[in-house]
DNA sequence: GGATGGTTAAGGGAAATCCCCTTTTTTTTG
DNA sequence: CAAAAAAAAGGGGATTTCCCTTAACCATCC
């Protein structure tokens, strides 16, 4: 009996290619494909979909790879997740193990990777690749709260700074006095050593809490 | 006689895949695979490394899809060019096909168009999809200085604008007066109706001006 | 030569931003 | 409940940014 796997992916072709590779592996048969974490979650409430493996792409609209895997850590523990994407970025694998994810693989691994990567998630439990593994030692070091530290309000707050709206505006959209704002901004600026608005724009794209 | 194709992608995994569809097509096979446009030139070094048509990726380190297709159209008029790319941004359509590529899927369309859009580039030269086609219609209306007509000097200063640099600053590192500068400033608002630096550094990175 | 247009330069005033430091209110927690 | 921590608000001054206007300089074209 093969093992069933679940390409999730929200584009089209990515999703159809990755299926022919798995289809492709001994072990392995492609139970079905999805557009995005919605989808997927939809498709889990028929028992009959529920696969061994989750492949999920970790940038999709309506529900992102981090969410899904998530969600299905708590409802269907079973279900072992493997992430693929283009994003080496630290933080990004961090928040996916987190989430429950059983591997990480780069988009750029070889078509044999992915199915020992498979083969050993089924098996062992989980596959992790070399720059995974140090992305988890680093992690240990590398104080958490590096550039955590930001709240809840705080990250709302830089998200409307990313756009043209004055600090005033700002205060009004989240019904703040314009001067609490201001102090947001002022303790955001000593905590992640800014000196003015543009470089807490590009800081916030860069980490991605604002997407232009 | 199968029809050749090459596939060029940075992502190992992706162009392995792609490859295994295009290979399961009746008309065609796959005669190697590359991870950017510099690779792809020197192979073509060889001529039995020519193919039909070459299946490339936009978004490349390296040499990326825009600066190959072009390279191609200058040295291999022969080999057709079809793009595939995740971009659905209107600039970057225009100019691949500018550098005279044939056809320009999003990754997420379906493994029969796919087949088909080849099937097209072989038999009539060009494919061409609704969206692409629109975009195209588009750009005759829709008067060319949509983009703006912005100088070396103005994009200079833009670039400087995206950094935590004061205007004063910028002034010294450009050799300006720091009045000659906001001058700048004012004029770029102006002709891209922006209210503020805030939105000048949001318009510098969606228009690949600068890239955080 | 004068007209035209582009580049560089510069001024003043109003608004927004930055910076530091204090106070009040609310929430959390022992 | 009381102490501590976090969130919200404020004051005021220095700096930067924004906006509008004027002017010198230098090409080029007719």
């Amino acid at each position: 009996m093969k093992y069933s796997v679940v390409v999730v992916d929200d584009h089209n072709l990515l999703s159809q290619a990755i299926g022919g590779l798995v289809e492709g592996f001994e072990q392995f048969s492609v139970l079905y494909t999805c557009k995005n974490g919605q989808e997927l979650l939809d498709k889990f409430k028929d028992p009959n979909n529920i696969p061994n493996i989750v492949l999920m792409d970790v940038n999709m609209p309506i529900l992102n790879g981090i969410e899904t895997a998530q969600h299905l850590y708590n409802e269907f523990p079973d279900v072992k997740v493997l992430a693929l994407s283009i994003e080496e970025d630290e933080k990004t694998i961090l928040k996916m193990l987190r989430a429950g994810a059983k591997g990480y693989l780069m988009k750029d691994v070889k078509k044999a990777e992915l199915e020992k990567a498979l083969m050993e998630v089924m098996e062992k439990g989980f596959y992790h690749t070399n720059t995974v593994t140090k992305v988890l030692v680093d992690s240990l070091s590398h104080k958490e709260d590096k550039s955590i530290a930001l709240k809840e309000r705080e990250i709302e707050f830089i998200k409307l700074a990313c756009t043209e709206m004055t600090y005033r505006e700002i205060a009004e959209e989240m019904f703040l006095s314009p001067k609490t704002v201001e102090g947001y901004r002022d303790n955001i600026f000593e905590k992640l050593n800014l000196r003015n608005r543009t470089g807490l724009v590009i800081y916030a794209i860069k980490n991605k809490i604002f997407t232009p």
